[in-house]
DNA sequence: TTTTATTGCCTACAAATGTAATCTTTAATT
DNA sequence: AATTAAAGATTACATTTGTAGGCAATAAAA
């Protein structure tokens, strides 16, 4: 898997939002939130490329970029990790978690029974 | 929230297993899993405790540490965060992932469930 | 009591990360 | 055609992280 740091996922977060994209268009995205300097955002860029997370092709002085992956993608093997080192896989006790501490809303709920439901039928 | 690193989280980890312990029962725990020096463990220990994650008591020339908080409420804090990086907050989007990448079990369904149903005895 | 072994403490050092500044190239402007 | 401005490339530098080695203090052994 290709690991990225915070700050780079929240720069291919940005491109993810629509692409292909210039960095202008990225930084400008990411202006709302961040405080990023615009050549701190080109040199995560240089390195998301290196790690080939993104590509590009140059139009004139520009590159235009596109993520090499999906986002559900690169997030459900971040997810499995995740569940992996902290809860030993089982995806349960994070939701129990979440439960417990009164962090889940009806809304939620409603949304976790549909996923649910759909599994049991894919299960037909 | 304290911010632990991948490493300093897997020591913290064995000391929960069960605590107070020594560092040389921490590095017995670690040696079936990890190939990590005893000096790599001490010092994520020292680490460890100036981020406060461990406290220790001295007992003769050796420490005897104790983890400064629940896992569950580490674990918990860790979950809102990635949740909330990855997944805006939701929780639901994580699971449905799961499910429509095959990554669920009958056994996870089942605990799902209960979860549900116990949150909404709960809200009676 | 002197020696030894073990504990923790301090130091080390490369790679990754956050956060840019400077340099170079080249498209755009005068 | 010469100048300027903007894009990317290269360099920079402190901090965190992984991964120990060496040193100093002290409990245990001889």
């Amino acid at each position: 898997m290709i690991e990225l740091s915070k700050a780079e996922f929240e720069v291919l977060d940005a491109l993810w939002i629509n692409y292909p994209a210039t960095a202008s268009q990225i930084i400008e995205r990411l202006s709302d939130d961040k405080q990023w300097h615009e050549k701190t955002i080109k040199t995560l860029l240089g390195r998301l490329v290196k790690k080939g997370a993104l590509s590009f092709e140059k139009d004139g002085r520009q590159y235009i970029y596109t993520p090499c992956m999906e986002r559900v993608d690169y997030t459900l093997k971040e997810s499995q990790n995740f569940i992996e080192r902290f809860f030993s896989g089982r995806i349960a006790p994070l939701v129990s978690g979440f439960a417990k501490s009164e962090q889940l809303s009806q809304q939620d709920i409603n949304e976790l029974k549909k996923v649910i439901d759909d599994w049991e039928k894919n299960q037909k």
